[in-house]
DNA sequence: GTAATCACG
DNA sequence: ACGTACGTGATTACT
């Protein structure tokens, strides 16, 4: 059998992969989405083709002969947007670092190289496959030549063979009759002209009926067309002649092109090195790639560091470590989950000290004292998810102190959004490096004896890499000013989480049973009334509910989804009134969001103790600040009445309450004093409602004047301001017009030019520096400022705006919780913090300490900073979370 | 696994 | 002209 070779048309590929992956970039702001694309395509072509010999055209960019044969041709071709050409460059490093040729050729299109390649490949009796989205290409077709097209739609990429039987079955003529196709119909994305006035039925039938243009013009007048048709075909001879020179695909290009010398070859070992830059790490684990032999410099290396590492099992060597560990001015270390192997790395920092790795398990002694002095403040510890590990220590009556730094929250305030900080992921983004994978996942890893070597020199690897993060990380904290933040709040609030989360917050599971018995009454009864109208189906899905309300009942589909019609709330409540099933679909979600997420997931994690324990990420939002899960205590409802009732299941234990305080408008409280807009700083200190004040100001009147209306409009727009905002969405929110929106936008900047002058000087510091940051330096990255796309800028923008305000709120309640942590206990109170969401503090004490911990905390939490206006919080007491709100 | 929806600040 | 609020997590349906 003949062999094959398969030719990639580059530049459409990679435009198809441009647009066609969802925007991906590496940490510090390279677009990586159509290499990515590119490479994952070529993977599967390369798995479905199986071709011997592989190779890559790309156009250049200067202008081809055809541009100064016709100057029309192709001149409307958009230029290429930034992201895209940013990733041509690194594309064609990927290509040579796969070892794959790459041709172009100047004053040649990536067709007509195509073309040539394709011709070549025949007369040296290759069968070739050309990949290509362009249907151009199609005329190439032959017997051994055939076009994989390839198409994206919805983010899937698919592939059609075209050979000359399929093309047929298509166009009912041969494949190079395209061209005579396209002399007369033309094409307007390639500015070929055709025929004027013959579009493509008329083109289609006339090629069908007789193959090519010669034949055509030969056979003239007396055709098989419309008169009028035969009249401007006539008169477009000249432009026929032309177009098809045009739509010629050349295939004698002058290129030295042999199949053979094509064959694919492996990889190089460089392109490891590229994709751990690209942070393709998936790809990396697919194709099986592993770091070069010799290792980028960039790693600290650590002349000092011994060589030795130790099984520690027996009491008397554990104790000499101890002490060693004592001198060190610091350690690394990390413990299992389960607590069952702990390992340390100690430097030397002089003579007197043991440097090394070592493994404690499978011990002798007694393993719980090991495990207190090995967590006692006296070792200067360095690890990794130290609040997970704190609250494991704690949960099991050990001490959990002296750490002074967390890998995953450096690596987190470095760099908010890269989404992960696993060891292995920060070591090679940062080293450029591969870690071996973890081992100790699997807890009977360690009972097995061939794998336990294995286990604990992956756990070493680790902990090898916690120190050497610590050494690059912890100067980089320091340059970008975030020292003070790292060290004083997120460090510290890591013990503050744990006895948080291990505390937990007492739920009152009889009361939530029958709440949710209750719900169950009501959902029932809709459910039967929704069915008398539109017969029986499932309510919960939008699909079927959006046939059932637009289709089957014909009512108006005010919004459109990616995949059919729209029916949140917002649609649904334009719809009342138009036929009753809406109010009860309306209802009918309300109490089943209830019943599902609350009352059936609430009791689901409700253990024998009745308290629930909640998990607080402190690496996971961009702006700052905490989220919760399993479950997610941070979005207990309050909105409407109905679901509040939910707080009333969260209470103190008998004999105890909770005091709940909140800061008041803390963020525009922030957008005041940072902005530094003194009519906005004195709303603030006038003491009146701020909304009512800014609605004055506003439209003009005096306070006593400002009608409901007013003050919702003003509010809109305050918290419009600091979300980032645009007339459109603001007049969305409001139901006015866009007009109308713009108006009181202009009248607000009129009146607070601060806050205007605010929002133009940061977002333009976030065009210079690629960032923003908070009062207290955490930051984060924007590369998005950057972009050429509109919507991609635009975003950028509002998060410029609203990062610092979100951002330093988020800063200053991280440090009152610190401030209010260490309060409680130099007061030796038994009040416990037990709950943040996000502006809100909640501390379960005994009664007879409520009124000295309302007064503690609204001093801790005001007193965090001082800004241009008061920060103000209100404290409240009750035995629940309702009524202590 | 993704999309739609809806709960919170 | 572009298409829109910022930040989260859980559940359900459906591919």
């Amino acid at each position: 059998m003949d062999k094959k070779l398969m030719v990639i048309d580059g530049n459409s590929i990679v435009n198809r992969s441009f647009y066609g992956v969802r925007p991906l970039t590496t940490r510090d702001g390279l677009y990586t989405n159509a290499v990515y694309g590119f490479v994952t395509t070529l993977q599967r072509l390369l798995d479905e083709e199986k071709p011997e010999a592989l190779c890559v055209t790309f156009d250049r960019r200067e202008p081809t002969f055809r541009h100064l044969e016709y100057e029309g041709y192709k001149a409307q071709r958009k230029g290429m947007p930034e992201e895209l050409a940013q990733q041509m460059p690194v594309l064609k490093e990927v290509l040579d670092a796969m070892d794959i040729p790459r041709y172009e050729l100047a004053g040649y299109e990536a067709d007509d190289l195509i073309g040539t390649i394709s011709r070549k490949c025949e007369a040296a009796n290759w069968e070739c496959v050309v990949v290509t989205g362009d249907r151009d290409s199609l005329q190439l077709i032959t017997d051994r030549t055939k076009i994989k097209l390839v198409s994206t739609r919805m983010g899937q990429t698919t592939t059609k063979d075209m050979t000359p039987e399929t093309f047929r079955d298509a166009y009912g003529f041969d494949p190079v009759h395209i061209i005579d196709l396209k002399a007369l119909m033309g094409d307007a994305s390639d500015n070929i002209p055709g025929v004027k006035g013959v579009g493509e039925k008329t083109a289609m039938a006339l090629i069908q009926r007789y193959q090519t243009i010669d034949a055509i013009y030969a056979a003239m007048p007396d055709i098989e067309a419309k008169p009028a048709a035969i009249k401007k075909l006539a008169e477009g001879e000249e432009s026929a002649r032309m177009s098809y020179h045009l739509a010629t695909i050349i295939t004698d290009a002058p290129l030295e092109f042999d199949p053979s010398k094509n064959l694919r070859r492996p990889v190089k070992p460089e392109l490891y090195n590229i994709f751990l830059r690209l942070e393709f790490n998936k790809l990396i684990e697919k194709m099986g790639l592993t770091a070069q032999e010799t290792p980028l410099a960039e790693k600290p290396e650590d002349a000092s560091l011994a060589v030795h590492t130790m099984h520690v099992t027996d009491e008397a060597q554990a104790e000499r470590l101890l002490e060693t560990f004592r001198k060190a001015e610091h350690t690394a270390l990390l413990a299992l989950p389960d607590l069952s192997a702990v390992v340390v790395r100690c430097r030397s920092g002089g003579d007197t000290i043991e440097a090394g790795e070592f493994y404690f398990s499978r011990y002798s002694g007694d393993w719980n004292k090991l495990l207190a002095a090995l967590f006692s403040p006296d070792i200067k510890k360095v690890s990794h998810d130290v609040k997970d590990l704190t609250r494991t220590l704690l949960e099991n009556d050990l001490p959990a102190e002296g750490f002074i730094f967390d890998t995953a929250l450096a690596g987190y305030l470095l760099d908010a959004t890269a989404g992960h900080y696993d060891i292995a992921r920060l070591f090679a983004s940062w080293f450029r490096e591969e870690l071996p994978k973890p081992l100790y996942l699997d807890p009977d890893a360690f009972s097995l004896l061939g794998n336990t070597v294995q286990a604990e020199a992956s756990f070493l690897s680790y902990v090898s890499a916690v120190d050497a993060l610590y050494d690059a990380m912890g100067p980089k904290l320091q340059e970008m000013g975030a020292d003070w933040l790292y060290y004083s709040v997120e460090l510290p609030l890591c013990r503050v989480l744990a006895e948080m989360e291990a505390a937990g917050f007492r739920v009152d599971a009889r009361a939530l049973q029958s709440f949710g018995e209750t719900l169950s009454a009501a959902i029932d009864t809709l459910e039967q009334q929704i069915y008398s109208y539109a017969g029986k189906f499932n309510i919960n899905s939008p699909k079927q509910l959006g046939e059932i309300l637009f289709e089957r009942l014909g009512l108006p589909a005010y919004k459109k989804t990616k995949t059919g019609y729209s029916t949140n709330a917002e649609v649904l409540d334009k719809l009342r009134g138009q036929h009753p099933i809406v109010g009860e679909v309306l209802e009918y979600r309300q109490y089943t969001k209830l019943k599902s997420t609350y009352v059936d997931g609430l009791l689901k994690v409700i253990p024998p103790d009745g308290r629930i324990r909640t998990s607080f990420q402190m690496t996971v939002t961009a702006t700052g600040r905490l989220s919760s899960t399993e479950p997610n205590l941070q979005n207990i409802p309050t909105r409407t009445e109905l679901g509040s009732e939910l707080r009333r299941m969260f209470t103190a234990e008998p004999g105890k309450i909770l005091v709940d305080a909140d800061y008041s408008q803390i963020e525009l409280r922030l957008l005041a004093h940072i902005s530094g807009d003194r009519a906005m700083q004195e709303a603030f200190l006038s003491g009146e409602d701020f909304h009512t004040v800014t609605a004055a100001h506003v439209f003009g009147v005096p306070i006593g004047q400002v009608t409901a209306n007013m003050r919702r409009a003003a509010k809109a727009v305050n918290f419009g301001i600091v979300y980032g905002i645009s007339a459109f969405s603001l007049s969305q929110d409001l139901g006015v017009t866009v007009t109308e929106a713009k108006e009181y936008m202009d009248a607000y900047f009129a009146r607070f030019p601060g806050v205007k002058q605010y929002m133009d000087t940061v977002v333009e510091k976030a065009r210079t520096d690629g960032y923003v940051e908070t009062m207290f330096h955490r930051r984060r990255t924007l590369p998005e400022i950057k972009a050429s796309n509109f919507n991609t800028r635009s975003f950028g923008e509002r998060v410029a705006l609203n990062m610092p305000i979100q951002g330093t709120a988020a800063d200053i309640i991280k440090l009152a919780m610190v401030r209010v942590f260490a309060r409680l206990k130099k007061e030796e109170l038994q009040a416990r913090l037990i709950m943040q969401v996000h502006d809100e503090l909640i501390v379960e004490c005994p009664e007879s300490e409520a009124e000295q911990v309302k007064a503690l905390l609204t001093e801790e939490m005001e007193g965090v900073c001082g800004l241009a206006v008061p920060l103000t919080a209100d404290a409240h007491s009750g035995k629940n979370w309702l009524e202590a709100k």
